[in-house]
DNA sequence: TGAAGATACGTGGCATACCGCATAATTCGT
DNA sequence: ACGAATTATGCGGTATGCCACGTATCTTCA
């Protein structure tokens, strides 16, 4: 099944673009689209008290079990000065533990704890509303070559950004 | 010409979400996109020390003219703090002048001076280099349906995000 | 083995981005 | 006309997210 014209997506683009000029600018819709995530995110896990990137942390954790805290931010594409900020406000609400390695006096472990298990767990289903509202504009069969672009895209230019993603 | 086939599309997008759970969700690939483009922007911009944002603000005041900080904040989708935070920069630069509005005391107007409209156009190259840059990996003919898409999410979004852009 | 390099983590600095609150000025309703 | 609601701005607080630098620890190799 065909998705649209060439042509015809052109001249909506177009029509669309003369709106305003920071149409045009992928940048722009991008920190905007980033915007409207993490809105949708805030509203939907009210109650919970975390972030996306808290929840991002959460999840690596769940996924992996107890890391280093250098993995732990290739794991999610994050500097590694920013998830050492991030970890102390995870502690602090008894939902990570940390311990220093005992074959590396340098390295730190981090994993998560009874609660912070919970809290995954019970966060799940907002979570998917958050990301299922921030594409259900998109039309049905469009979606999942919308987020196979966004795929590409942040694969191709993974080792272009300052904190690469590490993928296996 | 159709694109591809919603099947292949399926297929596609299966293999390359099991490369990583955060394939999964669109929020995630925003933030990483996003992370993706500003350092982009950062490297095609550099010895201007400009900021994206920064950028965004100077060229709607060289589109609109002088204009009040609130009507700013709205034409770059900016909470109203967020811009009374980054003026102040551009002021010290001296890119842009402030004045109080002689018809409301309450308001000031900004607009930009011969340095500010001197830096946009000397940046704009380069912070096309960065847009093309940001989505250069998808092939020829599909890129034109992923900005389209972008700007439907973020007309559609438009409301539900805490700073609403103002559309025409 | 011991000095040089590499690595892990943290801190301070800067720049978004949000909220809630405070202040000042305008407008609106009675 | 005058108190109440509204509006424009800014400030303090919190949370990313980056860099550069510092410190402690480990590895390498001459």
């Amino acid at each position: 099944m065909p998705l649209k014209k060439a042509s015809a997506i052109k001249a909506e683009l177009g029509a669309a673009q003369s709106k305003s000029l920071l149409f045009s600018r992928p940048g722009f819709l991008i920190r905007r689209l980033h915007q409207i995530h993490t809105s949708l995110f805030v509203e939907e896990t009210a109650g919970f008290d975390i972030t996306a990137v808290q929840y991002s942390l959460l999840t690596a954790l769940a996924e992996h079990g107890e890391m280093d805290q250098n993995t732990l931010a290739q794991e999610i594409g994050l500097e590694r000065s920013s998830v050492a900020e991030v970890l102390p406000r995870l502690l602090a609400r008894g939902l990570i533990a940390r311990r220093p390695s005992p074959d590396d006096g340098r390295v730190k472990l981090v994993k998560l704890v009874a609660r912070g298990s919970s809290i995954v767990r019970r966060m799940e289903d907002a979570v998917w509303r958050a990301h299922d509202r921030t594409v259900e504009s998109l039309p049905d069969g469009e979606r999942e070559l919308f987020l196979l672009q966004l795929i590409r895209l942040v694969e191709a230019n993974n080792n272009r950004s300052m904190a690469p993603l590490r993928l296996r």
